[in-house]
DNA sequence: CGTTCCTCCTGCTAGC
DNA sequence: TGCTAGCAGGAGGAAC
């Protein structure tokens, strides 16, 4: 469910609320929620418990909190909202929540963090921080012609080990469209695919993708390797200006299940040109907003603006 | 190696 | 009213 602008006023949230509060005890419900931690949830209670949340740091869809504890190195607790995932800022004597899979209690007794997902597509892990590897440090010759120099990182703890797969987002100053844009001209599928692939680029998924090809002009299954430098520039540009337009209000919300951790929903849904306008006149042109199989998903296009290619990389699934 | 497909879940809605 | 099929914001791992 969640997108980087979602995951985005999540982390807001989180940071508002909890950095700086120290966790009593952590709650972990069921093995499920813990299923990428390999040492398991009680491994993940017994050493968050005692810690000092001092950042809430993302890259993409993945959210972390850094851990740290006297005299020890940090711990990132590591959180992926999957498709229904929330965190919710509760008072300490809230009523329980159905599909609370983790609890975390501070030692002021004030308010609670839950970790709650209907779908159970989320989970948590705890990771150590390693250097990010899209923030190269400073050579040491760097370091000695320029010792005062102390620039703030993207990334001041560095990254989770977990996700040194996963790329920049286009929020971030470790993004390099160029880069981005060179890889994708390398790639022989298509372009919505390479889009929701979190190696190339991270923070998109179905509802941005969409969006972002219906501002391009660019149907998504367009071959990356055959679309131009500027298409795809354009289709990056798009991406990234629709996920900002998304997180200054809110994101995007359908329903109660994505909500921030206050139970606030976003407004975007309001402002979307092509994700679930199935049969609405298109704004740019008027033509009726198509709905079609990709990826055992849904993708919503305008087929005037954004011409299917007459040789896609995959094929419409018949009827 | 890169690319594609399938599966993991619960709940809501449309249609019979 | 009740049942069922279909669909939903994601991603990792298996299979080509």
């Amino acid at each position: 469910m969640p997108e980087l602008p979602e995951v985005e006023a999540v982390r807001r949230g989180v940071a508002e609320h909890i950095v700086g509060r120290t966790i009593a005890t952590a709650t972990l419900t069921g093995h499920r929620v813990a299923r990428r931690h390999a040492a398991g949830p009680a491994d993940v209670s017994a050493r968050v418990s005692g810690t000092t949340v001092v950042a809430a740091d993302r890259r993409g869809k993945y959210l972390w909190l850094v851990l740290a504890r006297p005299q020890d190195v940090a711990q990132a607790l590591v959180i992926h909202l999957g498709m229904s995932g929330q965190l919710l800022v509760h008072r300490a004597d809230a009523e329980p929540v159905r599909h609370t899979h983790a609890s975390f209690a501070f030692d002021d007794g004030l308010s609670i963090l839950r970790f709650v997902d209907q779908r159970t597509f989320g989970g948590l892990s705890l990771l150590p921080l390693v250097p990010d590897p899209y923030v190269p440090g400073p050579t040491p010759a760097e370091r000695a012609a320029e010792p005062e120099s102390t620039p703030e990182p993207a990334h001041r703890f560095g990254v989770p080990a977990s996700i040194a797969h996963i790329g920049p987002d286009p929020m971030e100053p470790a993004y390099d469209q160029g880069a981005v844009i060179r890889v994708l001209k390398g790639r022989h599928t298509a372009i919505k695919r390479a889009l929701l692939d979190q190696s190339v680029v991270s923070g998109i998924g179905n509802i941005y993708a969409d969006e972002a090809l219906w501002r391009a002009g660019i149907h998504g299954r367009r071959d990356c390797d055959a679309l131009t430098k500027p298409a795809l520039a354009r289709v990056l540009g798009h991406a990234r200006e629709v996920m900002v337009e998304a997180l200054l209000v809110g994101g995007t919300s359908f329903d109660a299940l994505y909500v921030n951790v206050n139970g606030a929903s976003g407004y975007f849904d309001r402002s979307l040109d092509a994700y679930g306008q199935t049969g609405r006149p298109c704004r740019r042109c008027g033509t009726a907003i198509r709905r079609e199989e990709f990826m055992n998903r849904s993708s919503h296009f305008c087929p005037r603006c954004q011409r299917r290619p007459r040789t896609p990389v995959s094929r419409p699934t018949a009827g």
